[in-house]
DNA sequence: GTTCTAGAAC
DNA sequence: GTTCTAGAAC
């Protein structure tokens, strides 16, 4: 069938297009259709399942029929059913071929939305009125899988809004018959819906348990439920329309003084209204969550209470009740930077926040924390970014803390303000809006680094401040500390830790905040691509290929960087890297692991002392999965600086077996950060630390130390003894 | 990914 | 002086 398709067109080589709408209902599938239709410059014919058969829903096998009549009519087709779940798509992407190309709208409008314009539709073809839309619109909202390339698609567009939508009508009516789109993504990625809908039920039970409505009564069919899950002030303060989880850069922050400081909440809870609201209006795109651990908190009713009197904007300012250390894993909601009440001394303990944000991340945030500063004095702030290695990084993704100092109204504690209010709330709002500032820097310093790499698909009109506007780290730092190396991870040996604060929030920074936009498919420089050749055209390589099989390419590294150093390349397009990697791909990565398994045993049959490892790079050079398989002696001329040896030598490299087990159980991979690289270099056997990499290779030569222990685990290592 | 090289580190 | 790193160019 794929073989035919666009044959009668062929002559002028002209490519039809299969556009699959992706939607619930109310997105506006059928809205665009009809708007591309009216003004349209090729073609198109609009398969509608809920109409297919005479004005009636029929089956997607009938959706299927009349698409590929129509493309053997050389017509473009709109395929308008919802195609929330791959498996959905899945039919309709077969119809690609060199002569169909296969293209997604995501019409990711807010369920709000979607929900209302469904409920006050009478004339709609799938008949979905009234209260049963919203049951509906969110039990498909949950099942959503977004769409990605991988699943074939030559061009994905996504829309969050209206304007997004229009512009894309534009885009489809102004295609003539000869014209193709560019390849790739559009659009920033909302966050699925779903996750909306694991905060929305979080917040119930935790907000307000007696009134909870259950799933059940969501996905019910009275009107009076929607009203309920609309209506209801927690749910919509974080459900406005304009939400989209993910992409907006948020700072979670505790209430500052008011617990063991015991400062007065009326006032506190003034500040923080007032001070929000002045950062509100100076900022775009940025989220603000107030997070108390308290079920009922005093501190976040007060301030609830006074924003919705001044109508702050709930999109960019609500309260949350949870665990400031644990609001990705356990609401869903991804906060990159996260603030800390501090002590004067910014050592752990004490209890409270202080203690579990410090607990939580580990070891490492004590020895970043003491990188950047010493002590800190009331309504001062200083930014720490955590090391990828920190559980808070790795679990929660936040990438910096940014401890507060606030003022003290307890005898017990240090700097104590004998009450004196006038004081001691000027230096709350000191603190608010330094933490504040700091944050809005952070941000900002992403957006620099975005402004340095347009290749990475963010356009700067998307921005949401002028990039000007960054500062430098001893403006923002807004200490009276002694300001250290901003940035600083790696131990006291490593001789660049001996620096000033003279470098910048930006630059140290910079892949900090790689989360807090999702950058458009990767772009690879034409030397990144001779992987992918020779995993598309094999036999144009017979110098290095080793093997060919229907699955995979085996060659040898073009510059080893040990006595034996292969990689096993997946035969399939567009499987560049790890981050490509879902759960489909489950069989070939075992597929590739075995045959890398059995090129180990044959290298160790001929030399017996070999050891091998199996992984991939968490953030590959080159484009086309592959798979190293490299012996442990990492004795080569090839193997030159920091970033070769940390490759393969700290959890940037990810063991063959993890991921494939990681897969199974999530049905994604965790990739570790690329900072990892520029870490000192250390011993893969004794874990010592070296200067330099000729020191280290002097060392390892020799070393005899036995593996650490998690590399023996889990057949990581794999050796003549294994 | 590598090569080249300026300049930092020793 | 030599060694080594790190950034730019490819």
């Amino acid at each position: 069938m794929e073989g035919e398709l666009g044959q009668s067109s062929k002559e002028e080589s002209v490519t039809a297009i299969v556009l699959i709408l992706v939607g619930p209902p109310g997105s506006g599938k059928t809205t665009f259709c009809n708007d591309v239709t009216k003004s349209a410059r090729r073609p198109w014919v609009r398969v509608c399942q809920d109409t297919i058969a005479n004005g009636k829903a029929g089956t997607k096998l009938q959706c299927l029929n009349s698409a590929f009549e129509a493309l053997k009519d050389g017509k473009s087709v709109f395929i308008d059913r919802c195609n929330l779940e791959k498996e959905q798509r899945i039919d309709f992407v077969k119809l690609g071929g060199p002569l169909v190309d296969i293209h997604a709208l995501v019409l990711d409008l807010p369920a709000k939305l979607c929900i209302s314009r469904s409920v006050k539709r009478t004339g709609h073809e799938g008949n979905l009125q009234g209260g049963r839309a919203a049951a509906v619109v969110n039990r498909m909202l949950q099942k959503k899988e977004t769409p990605k390339l991988s699943e074939g698609f030559t061009r994905i567009t996504f829309c969050q809004n209206e304007s997004e939508v229009q512009a894309a009508v534009n885009v489809y009516s102004e295609l003539g018959p000869k014209d193709n789109l560019p390849s790739g993504c559009f659009g920033q990625k909302t966050s699925d819906t779903k996750v909306q809908l694991g905060i929305m039920r979080f917040l119930k039970k935790v907000e307000n348990p007696d009134k909870t409505v259950s799933e059940n009564s969501l996905m019910g069919v009275k009107s009076s439920d929607i009203k309920v899950a609309e209506g209801k002030e927690v749910v919509e303060r974080n459900l406005g329309p304009e939400i989209s989880l993910d992409d907006v850069p948020t700072l979670a922050f505790p209430s500052i003084s008011t617990a063991d400081f015991q400062f007065d909440h009326e006032k506190a809870s003034e500040v923080i209204v007032e001070e929000v609201e002045k950062f509100l209006n100076k900022v775009k795109i940025v989220r603000l969550v107030l997070v108390d651990l308290t079920h009922g908190s005093h501190m976040l009713s007060l301030v609830r209470a006074k924003a919705a009197k001044i109508n702050l904007d709930s999109t960019k300012f609500f309260t949350l009740v949870g665990d400031i250390t644990r609001l990705n894993s356990e609401t869903g909601l991804r906060c990159t930077v996260i603030a800390n009440a501090a002590n004067w001394r910014l050592k752990p303990g004490g209890g409270g926040v202080n203690a579990a944000i410090f607990n939580a991340a580990g070891q490492a945030l004590e020895t970043a924390t003491r990188e950047c500063a010493g002590t800190l004095s009331p309504g001062r702030t200083v930014i720490v970014p955590l090391p990828p290695t920190s559980p808070l990084y790795e679990r929660e993704g936040v990438t910096h803390v940014i401890h507060v100092l606030g003022p003290n109204m307890n005898p017990q504690r240090p700097n104590f303000l004998h009450n004196d209010y006038t004081k001691g709330c000027r230096i709350l709002r000191e603190a608010y809006s330094s933490l504040f500032e700091n944050f809005k820097s952070l941000v900002n310093s992403k957006i620099a680094m975005k402004k340095e790499q347009p290749e990475d698909g963010l356009q700067l009109s998307d921005l949401p401040y002028d990039c000007a506007g960054t500062k430098p780290i001893d403006q923002i730092q807004n200490g009276d500390q002694k300001s250290k190396r901003e940035g600083c991870y790696e131990s006291e040996s490593n001789k660049k830790c001996k620096g000033t604060s003279s470098g910048s929030v930006q630059k140290s920074s910079n892949s900090n905040m790689a989360e807090f936009t999702e950058s458009a498919k990767k772009t690879w420089a034409s030397w990144a691509q001779a992987l992918y050749d020779t995993a598309m055209h094999p036999d144009r390589h017979k110098d290095s290929v080793i093997e060919i099989s229907s699955d995979t390419v085996v060659l040898n590294d073009l510059y080893p960087k040990a006595k034996k150093h292969l990689l096993i390349l997946a035969r399939v397009n567009s499987l560049d890297c790890l981050a490509d990697v879902c759960k489909e791909h489950l069989p070939l990565l075992k597929t590739i692991h075995s045959a890398g398994l059995k090129w180990a045993k044959e290298f160790i049959s001929a030399d017996a002392s070999l050891v091998f490892r199996l992984g991939y790079h968490s953030v590959p050079s080159m484009r086309q999965l592959h798979l190293h398989v490299i012996s442990q002696d990492f004795d080569s001329i090839h193997l030159k600086n920091k970033k070769h040896w940390n490759s393969f030598n700290t959890s940037f490299f990810l063991d063959s077996v993890d991921v494939i087990e990681e897969l199974e159980r999530r049905g994604e991979v965790t990739l570790n950060d690329e900072r990892l690289l520029s870490m000192e270099v250390r011993c893969h056997r004794c874990r010592s630390a070296h200067p330099n990499i000729p020191r280290l290779k002097a060392h390892i030569s020799k070393c005899q130390a036995p593996f650490p222990a998690s590399l023996l685990q889990n057949g990581r290592l794999f050796s003549g003894t294994s």
